[in-house]
DNA sequence: TTGTAAGCGTTATCAT
DNA sequence: ATGATAACGCTTACAA
């Protein structure tokens, strides 16, 4: 591996031009075209691959950024990489991708090792502990540009990129009641959870609207502690022994319906012909469920997508020394029709 | 974010001093205690944190590895992943994480980002343009180490780490046969895929010594174009129209697998009450398919476990100037058995 | 027991 | 139009 000095030997000229020529830093306008493509081959020709280390010792630019995940195996979390690795693949970032597992010990040695190597930045997909101010102190007491997906947040010095969960709480049943269904059943997500408490408020909207009147029996709240498919299969259990009748279903999210259908599966009802299911995200698995579900997409690329740009912004201003305010970009979510839902009758 | 010198005047000692006692290197022992224990004091108390670049400067390890991966929605990779970064949270190495998606273009660039990064090496996640000699070239070029999970390969200086396919294939039949299936249809892999080839050699030879029949006109292989799941989806229905006969389906992968349920759902059969369905994998959402499914499971978070192990020794060879020969381990898979195959009858 | 100084490979500034 | 030099922050011989 060559360094900038050996080079420069080779083509019998000093370090300083080299580097000048291979950055086209301003002076280089007044080196001869000749002398330049002498560099550019030579570079070509050795395989020359500027180390790194040193500029970054200088400029104190890592262009690194961490990604913190809370957990890798949710199919949430991977599709907002997609976004996020494709964002990066232009600017020049290397990410760091760390992953939490849920576990407070794990988020705290992993912020420390992030700092440690100097990232401009972290990017943290949802996570109830991220928000945890104890820990959101190391960050923000070292002034490191932050920027949370999936959770709105109005921490002052948060920024933040999520879905319009009132919104998709609002389509869910809307979808439902134009397929005719009146007697809906719903799960909410676990208490506390800022997302199922916005998407409930879409729901109520849309329910006022239409008149549509929503039965405090039929609606179910997710426990924290399991897995959203194992607490989807046992709250709809649940339902079914209520022996109140309903045509449809609104889970919180895919998981949650598809363990809802798994529960309908093992009492003998098939969905949508029995029971009309309807998800939220959009996960990759809704497509190929059996049935594959009609579910609110939420647009988890385009996500990591924002949220790259915004780190960048945020990296940028803080090395122009210019202060900026915290973003909290909301995005729209859609309707995606599968065959999970049917017409009522 | 504090240097040592700065440290170092803090506490009224030399930044070799203060070195020395943070790294507690050997000469650190002819340092009376009180000294040392007023530097690490300090040290906390200003919330110091070497800056790691100018160490990677000297000692020419970044303590960093690139991970490349095929592609990330794929839930196979991201339970690798787990066991990738569960190992490396132990060693100290960051991980680099790179999606390919499959793109030559984008491997290109992703391994020159590597190199440029000085990472200590790749260890990929399998993907056929991996094996690309020419690609492969570049790597060889630069003698990094190199651990490819998940791809049977004996190229020279290529390590690897994969599942044993061939008593994958074994077990898959053996456990369809056990449950009295004698006219099993076969899904294969892709043409020119090795894990095929290997579960296929396995299942052979299972059906030569149990005297289990293989009916040609039952065996498919999966067109490459596609995911796994519509091919999946789609072989099937050709398999129901030839109107042969069979009562169990072994497919290549669990997508496929969750593609040929879905077929039989269409043409209102029902699984495993009439046909049976074993995949292969055990991604985690087999675990929540309706039905759920009966699989042959890849130790993935091990597989990826040992990958780390593995270039660990191969990183810590490299440094110590020694020659190491390449490991190539092959691992147990497992049956597991859920709700998509029964007892024939 | 502690300190001085050189060097890792760049790049920016200043000189020629 | 090109080059010498210093500096980024750390570690490590070597010196005291």
């Amino acid at each position: 591996m060559i360094t900038i000095r050996e080079l420069a030997r080779e083509v019998g000229l000093s370090p300083t031009t080299v580097s000048m020529v291979l950055n086209s830093s301003p002076v280089v306008r007044k080196i001869p075209e000749e002398t330049k493509e002498r560099v550019r081959a030579a570079a070509k020709e050795f395989g020359y691959s500027p180390n790194p280390f040193p500029r970054i010792l200088r400029s104190k630019r890592t262009a690194s950024v961490g990604i913190l995940l809370s957990d890798i195996s949710d199919p949430y979390c991977t599709e907002v990489l997609m976004g996020i690795d494709n964002s990066l693949y232009h600017s020049g970032y290397i990410p760091i991708l760390l992953d939490i597992r849920n576990s407070r010990i794990k988020f705290r040695r992993y912020v420390q090792t992030l700092i440690d190597r100097r990232i401009e930045g972290i990017i943290g997909v949802a996570n109830l502990l991220l928000l945890q101010s104890e820990l959101l102190a190391i960050i923000k007491e070292r002034k490191i540009p932050i920027v949370l997906i999936g959770r709105e947040t109005e921490e002052s010095g948060i920024n933040s990129v999520f879905v319009d969960n009132e919104t998709g709480g609002y389509l869910a049943v809307k979808h439902l009641y134009e397929l005719g269904h009146r007697s809906i059943a719903f799960i909410k997500g676990p208490k506390g959870m800022v997302d199922s408490k916005r998407r409930w408020q879409g729901i109520v909207s849309f329910a006022r609207e239409a008149g549509l009147s929503i039965d405090v029996n039929l609606t179910m709240q997710l426990k924290v502690a399991r897995s959203s498919y194992e607490a989807g299969f046992e709250t709809t259990l649940k339902l079914l022994n209520s022996r109140r009748r309903f045509t449809a279903l609104l889970a919180f999210d895919d998981l949650t319906a598809f363990g809802a259908i798994r529960a309908f599966a093992q009492v003998g009802k098939i969905v949508p012909k029995d029971c009309s299911v309807i998800g939220f995200d959009d996960i990759a698995a809704a497509t190929f469920y059996n049935p594959p579900i009609t579910t609110i997409r939420q647009p988890m690329e385009k996500l990591g997508a924002l949220a790259v740009e915004t780190f960048l912004d945020l990296a940028n201003a803080f090395f122009a020394q210019k202060e900026i305010k915290p973003a909290h970009r909301k995005i729209k979510p859609k309707l995606i029709i599968r065959a999970s839902t049917s017409r009522l009758g």
